[in-house]
DNA sequence: GATGAATGAGATTTCATTCAT
DNA sequence: GATGAATGAAATCTCATTCAT
């Protein structure tokens, strides 16, 4: 595969911050409301109330820009997970398990538009899970919640069920944002997810 | 939503035949090697070995060739799990669940990269879930074999949990389609995912 | 440095046989109206009576365009020289230099716009003379008629008396067509080009 | 003809000074590296490490840079044949034809790169040959070499003799440094560029 | 039916220049 | 004076689609 299209230079003046948040903010717009093929530098530029020129400033081509919205949106759910997990008093496994599923489902309520573009447009520029340092503090966080539960739970590789875990929520997540089956109710999806990970964990 | 774009005319000699089969393999080529983007109709002809007229002969726009793809897909998938689950003699929950699920990943080696693009832009049971006839077919024979095992499963919802059981298959089949984990065999990603599905049917 | 440009395609049609000539013909006169700087490919197409689209059929990029004139007007020279040289009955030394001259100087005069643009602002496209197989017919020519007139000159190294020959009459012909001084007349400078390479082969 | 684009002002501070040179430098390299039409000033700027703004405070626009340029290589090149030709005591009309040659090709030795790029774009004893004083006084100095020794040399129109001595000087010079070819000595290379203005000279 | 040259709207991208800080 | 972010006109280039042959 290609190298992830990278930011052209990284602002330092207050004022190119604002711009790069600007451009960002109407990427996703853009991107939410016309779908990838429909989104080009012009609208967002005009969008971002910048230049076109102001755009190509900061990211060297229409794909960056793309990138960069699914590093922001990784980076977020990586922020979701962790708080529910670092949680205080500590809550029952299911508890977190929940946890976790409700708030990565509302986190993708924010703009779920945008999310479907997002996952359902991007494979190639999903940066991969597997080397990526900051999934890595992720899977920690997960593989030590199932350690602290490792009783509780049936699969003895703790590295493959973190990943089956995680992959299971992640996807399922995916699945109820891009394409929600109208006869269920979202609690109920919610809780069929649930079901799934803890079935898996806590199978017989 | 718009209607699916439809092929433009039946092709009833061989030759068309085998044109318009040349035209769909050219296009799962180049929307392997090239991703969705970098897939137009002028290469997708010239791999083809046939004009770019050619092609507008028989898929009406860009987008008809994707979709004809995809449908070609969608019934490869369905063909596969319909005759899995339809054997006879009649194995056992997991036996089904676990052949369903090797099936499923062994039709998917033969072009991941294909599969990648294919089925981040569309899910292999689509088109729409809800309505489609075909779906429904592969989701009857699912639901067949819940009911079946109706007293060693404990989800309750049988609809529910076809619909889960499903999508669960999918996403992480394509999972780990699109994003095998190297510290993991293949026969260890195929009993997690049937371990997940298992787990959820017959948690406690 | 780097490779030459090269044309996209070769057409084979008798259509885009005389599209391609068009684009030349185009293209030669908008670079020789306004220059590199003012040429765009837009301009190009309109002039060539085309859209942008066709120009792009046959060149990949506007450098492209300018390579071929180029090569076209390279290939006219050694046609004049060649003809010249190759004439019956033979001439003596100084007549084949001075017809060579004259008629290197005449077809300048052709589009002497067209030749400043050409010799002046594309060092780095000019095929370099040393390898190229037409230039080696030249350099054969030129060669043989210094071997006949051996008795006559000066210079004993004749492929080094060759080169410089060739490159006088060139670089003087270049000169004398891009920047022609008002005070001297044409057949001033062309007997002057001529008393510049006889007396180099016949000093004493 | 439009004028020559003029620095915007003259600096006197040491500091703007060396600001300037480093500009002329910055452009000298971008150009030899990058050729005129990769030339821009956003890289000039960065390459000289000042910032853009500072570029267009001495130069009014991009082609004040490179006429800046240009007139500082003539004027050093001016200044080579000037030493050259200024020699006391005299040498013979060949010592000093072969010591300008031998300076021009050492001159250019420096940076081939960059007089590639320079000379092809504007010849080194430009501006505009017929009125510039300070060409004025080169062709004089050649004159008058040409007077000194004028019961050797044929030609006898010794203005016309003095342009094609320059001329030839200055284009073979400017081909030996753009195309040398690997098949002769720099030593042969410069005995020929000499054997071709004396034997123009000293013609029988 | 098949061809492929031609189209041209529209996308991406560049870069000389300005000007607020 | 110096900075460099911002500008936007204008360039380059793409590609879905048509249609004469």
């Amino acid at each position: 595969m290609t190298l992830l299209p990278q930011p052209r230079k990284t602002p330092r003046q207050a004022r190119s911050q604002s711009t790069v948040e600007a451009i960002l903010d109407a990427t996703a717009r853009v991107l939410a409301e016309r779908g990838y093929a429909g989104t080009n530098t012009n609208v967002v530029a005009e969008v971002a109330g910048v230049s076109v020129g102001s755009v190509y400033q900061y990211f060297p081509n229409k794909d960056a820009l793309v990138t960069a919205l699914h590093e922001r949106h990784g980076a977020q759910m990586r922020a979701v997970i962790d708080e529910v997990l670092g949680t205080r008093p500590p809550r029952s496994l299911r508890g977190h398990i929940q946890a976790a599923v409700r708030a990565l489902l509302a986190a993708h309520q924010v703009s779920p538009a945008l999310h479907k573009v997002l996952e359902k447009e991007f494979p190639f520029f999903d940066p991969p899970k597997d080397q990526s340092a900051a999934d890595d503090g992720i899977f920690q966080r997960v593989r030590d919640l199932l350690e602290a539960h490792r009783a509780e739970i049936a699969p003895r590789n703790l590295d493959l069920a973190t990943w089956t875990v995680m992959r299971v929520m992640e996807s399922m997540v995916h699945t109820a944002v891009i394409e929600p089956p109208a006869r269920f109710t979202p609690a109920a999806i919610e809780g069929a997810i649930v079901d799934v990970v803890m079935g898996y964990l806590t199978a017989r």
